[in-house]
RNA sequence: GGAGAGGUCGCAUAGCGGACUAGUGCAAUGGUCUUGAAAACCAUCGUGGCAGAAAUGCUACCGUGGGUUCGAAUCCCACCCUCUCCGCCA
């Protein structure tokens, strides 16, 4: 949600984001109404302090009449404010300076390219045929039980993915961040909070109408919810969380796309970070994370490529957002498989979190970016690949997995 | 699942139809005193909205949403959450 006052005063600066983010909306409309409900609002105010003084004095009669005109008039006030409240909501934030212009993903940029696409002396497979030989990946299974898009993660497959998470806690421990697993159910009300329900959002969610719960699409939904209505301390920032759990998706809309494999799944596992940082704080921040997750993919020694996305590419709240993708041996391309946005001051104000400096209170400035996911353990698997089917473990990793090669036991 | 208690300003607590313009204590901030500190004392001290150049004024907010009333923190209804006990269960 942006700032009223910033949209009164800076309109062709909202408008212009909005376009950049092919994102229609109706700037003059949502500025009439917010000037219509100003103006109800005075009436409202002088109207009330009329009603105060003559509770004050016990005159019931003027008490009466007052009250009569004030529940009409707070009944227009209140809807006015709805619709304001709703056009302003539909309004994204807009880009950053530096992200380019662009309509979709074919205009993202490659900002940066790490590692060596490995050569093989013979045809590489993918991660599901090696997986399943191994007996560490199991899709059959898991559709006999619960349909399509779910996996079994058996042996070291299993071992991998605690690994990543392990070798991630780790590395982010000692930065500082703050271990935390969240809840995977949030109430429907907080996700809506969280603008994830818009624009048809809502499609891709696991939703108990029964309970009023939603299951999170990423641990980011619940650790930035966390601080919902909060004034933080500014000694506490910047605050960092890594948060482990699993993700739900519908995956709605996706019919056809990375149907082989466990590329996309309804449900997978994911280490996020979340940052809490100061008002103008976000930039740098944001090439922190960055940091980490380059760090991350080095570690292993997974190649790969970070993509900045363009405008149109960007999500509702993001105001810049890297992809990094790893190589995709079977694919011959790079997938994303971790990325970092900021949100700025956006998500901040949906769901009023601040934090107080010298007697004033300010706004956070929020950022994510993901750790590992499952997504990384495909690239594990398809880069490190042998000829004879075994996986070269990556050295970081070898003390969780324990051992240095994923055979078949067969 | 059953029975009870409770949600008030950062924290703790008072208030249970009209002087509540929400009191008090603690914490916090500034100051006095002190070589420095502690203590003591003095002062300041919730959030949002609207109007205003500003000082300031008005208004809303006592878990959330409705309702009763000239007037609601206070009464009524619904919901949410927390705690205690019992039952069940990782």
């Amino acid at each position: 949600m942006l700032d009223i006052k910033f949209i009164r005063e800076n309109p062709e600066a909202v408008k212009k984001g909005a376009k950049a983010k092919n994102v229609d909306i109706d700037v003059e409309g949502l500025l009439k109404k917010d000037e219509e409900y100003r103006k109800l609002d005075l009436e409202a105010q002088s109207l009330r302090e009329e009603r105060n003084k003559a509770a004050k004095e016990r005159n019931i009669e003027k008490g009466k009449e007052i009250k009569e005109k004030l529940d009409s008039l707070e009944k227009n006030l209140s809807e006015k404010q709805e619709e304001v409240k709703k056009l302003l909501l539909q309004i994204p934030n807009p880009p950053k300076e530096d992200v380019k212009v662009g309509k979709n993903d074919t205009e993202n940029d490659i900002v940066k390219t790490w590692g060596e696409p490995p050569k093989f002396d013979f045809q590489p497979k993918d991660h599901l045929t090696l997986g399943e030989a191994l007996g560490i990946i199991d899709v059959e299974r898991a559709s006999k039980i619960s349909g399509a898009r779910f996996y079994f993660l058996k042996n070291e497959g299993a071992l991998l993915e605690f690994a990543l998470r392990e070798f991630a806690f780790e590395l982010l421990i000692k930065e500082g961040f703050t271990p935390v697993i969240p809840p995977v159910m949030i109430k429907t009300e907080v996700m809506k909070g969280l603008g994830y329900m818009e624009n048809g959002g809502d499609e891709d969610m696991y939703i108990f109408e029964k309970d009023g719960l939603v299951l999170v699409g990423t641990s980011e939904q619940s650790i930035v919810s966390m601080h919902k209505d909060e004034v933080l301390d500014v000694k506490e920032l910047p605050k960092r969380y890594v948060g482990f759990s699993t993700c739900f998706r519908r995956e709605a809309g996706s019919y056809g796309k990375d149907t082989r494999g466990i590329l996309r799944a309804h449900q997978f596992d994911k280490v996020e970070m979340v940052s809490f940082v100061k008002q103008g704080e976000d930039d740098k921040e944001h090439e922190y994370l960055l940091s980490i997750e380059e760090k991350l993919l080095q570690s292993l020694g997974i190649p790969y490529q970070v993509v900045k996305m363009c405008s149109g590419d960007l999500g509702f709240p993001a105001a810049r957002k890297y992809d990094l993708e790893a190589w995709i041996p079977s694919e011959g391309k790079y997938r994303e498989v971790t990325s970092t946005s900021t949100t700025t001051d956006f998500q901040a104000r949906r769901l009023n979190i601040k934090y107080r400096e010298e007697g004033k209170n300010e706004f956070v400035n929020i950022l994510n970016g993901t750790a590992f996911s499952t997504r990384p353990l495909i690239a594990i698997i398809e880069n490190f690949q042998q000829e004879d089917g075994s996986i070269q473990v990556p050295e970081v990793l070898q003390k969780y997995v324990g051992k240095k090669v994923i055979k078949s036991s067969k």
